[in-house]
DNA sequence: ACCTGAACACCGTTCAAGT
DNA sequence: ACCTGAACACCGTTCAAGT
């Protein structure tokens, strides 16, 4: 009922002003501001009031993509042992990585990471990190290793994606590869047989 | 003896425009065609001699990068045993990505990777890998899953890097989390013990 | 409160012209 | 062969002014 339409620059353009960019993200196109406002529909000194500067919309594109990168990771470590649940988080993270590989990069640059965005960050990666443990029988996972493994196997699955994502990496070699890394993660996580 | 200074615009613009722009790179600034032309002390348009558009010198920084990468892979895989060269290889890398944070950012960007960087950044792996596991006996290495570990491997250090050079990752954290690392990297290389 | 229009100081790229 | 100077079409950012 209500319109949701042609309420542009009229309370949302902080929201349009951001999908724009995605689009251009998704487009492999570079972002511009002036660029971004003229598609808005608005001048070119109109995004001023909703992002101080070119790098507070960039912050904010990266708070959005952990966000959501964080949600499909919950969702997708789920499962009955940690194993599958280990696995489901793997496959989770380079589909995503595949499919938004511009916003990936733009959400792992190095330069001028604000303070939101590594707060996101870790957020994205708690959650999911966690459910992948939640419920381990003691003798399933060594304690002790566990930060340091989940640490390893961010670093390992976001390795993989920047591989793909610059070419050095098929694609198509995820589906093999993937299940592999995440088999030696896990040798990583058991108790040794060795006993002693 | 021969005056290697003030041959300036006569015959070495090109390495001088590479070094200035590994410097701008190393100090953290934007890198800015004008300015790093400026700095050479020459016109605006001279670079256009020596590279056709900014890309094209962007991908000569990115290629130069590979090069001493790979120069300083090869030197840190020696060692009497397989894991002793893996831990070298290891320890060289994520060096040089904390040393030259901006530059390997800039060699594994996504976007334009000319063919030229793809076959420089392969070149850098290749050799020291397979010094890695040059002269191993048999029994040490599975030889099935070689270039899968090393995916694997060159993956994990790289996604660590990543990890320190945008904040996620202490680098202080690195002298512990690197070893094991490698350590779990080694056991997917072994032969299983259960020998059925 | 939110947006516009002009202005400023930069870019990358092109091209005739110089030596 | 190598470089210059002017020109073109863009940027991001700022600020007085409008509604």
């Amino acid at each position: 009922m209500s319109s949701t339409a042609r309420t542009y620059h009229h309370g949302n353009l902080r929201a349009t002003l951001l999908q724009r960019a995605e689009d251009a993200l998704a487009a492999g196109e570079d972002l511009s501001l002036r660029e971004l406002a003229r598609r808005a529909g608005v001048s070119h000194a109109a995004p001023r009031r909703h992002f101080a500067d070119k790098q507070a919309l960039l912050d904010a594109l990266a708070e959005d993509g952990f966000s959501r990168l964080g949600a499909q990771l919950s969702q997708a470590a789920t499962g009955p042992d940690f194993s599958t649940r280990l696995l489901g988080f793997a496959r989770a993270y380079v589909t995503f990585a595949v499919e938004h590989a511009a916003l990936l990069e733009l959400m792992f640059a190095g330069k001028h990471r604000s303070a939101g965005v590594r707060a996101a960050s870790e957020r994205a990666f708690a959650g999911p990190l966690s459910m992948i443990v939640a419920g381990q029988e003691a003798g399933e996972v060594v304690p002790g290793t566990l930060e340091e493994v989940a640490t390893v196997a961010v670093a390992t699955l976001h390795g993989l994606a920047a591989m793909v994502n610059n070419g050095m990496l098929e694609a198509a070699a995820l589906d093999e590869i993937v299940p592999a890394a995440v088999e030696r993660l896990e040798l990583g996580l058991r108790p040794r047989p060795s006993g002693a």
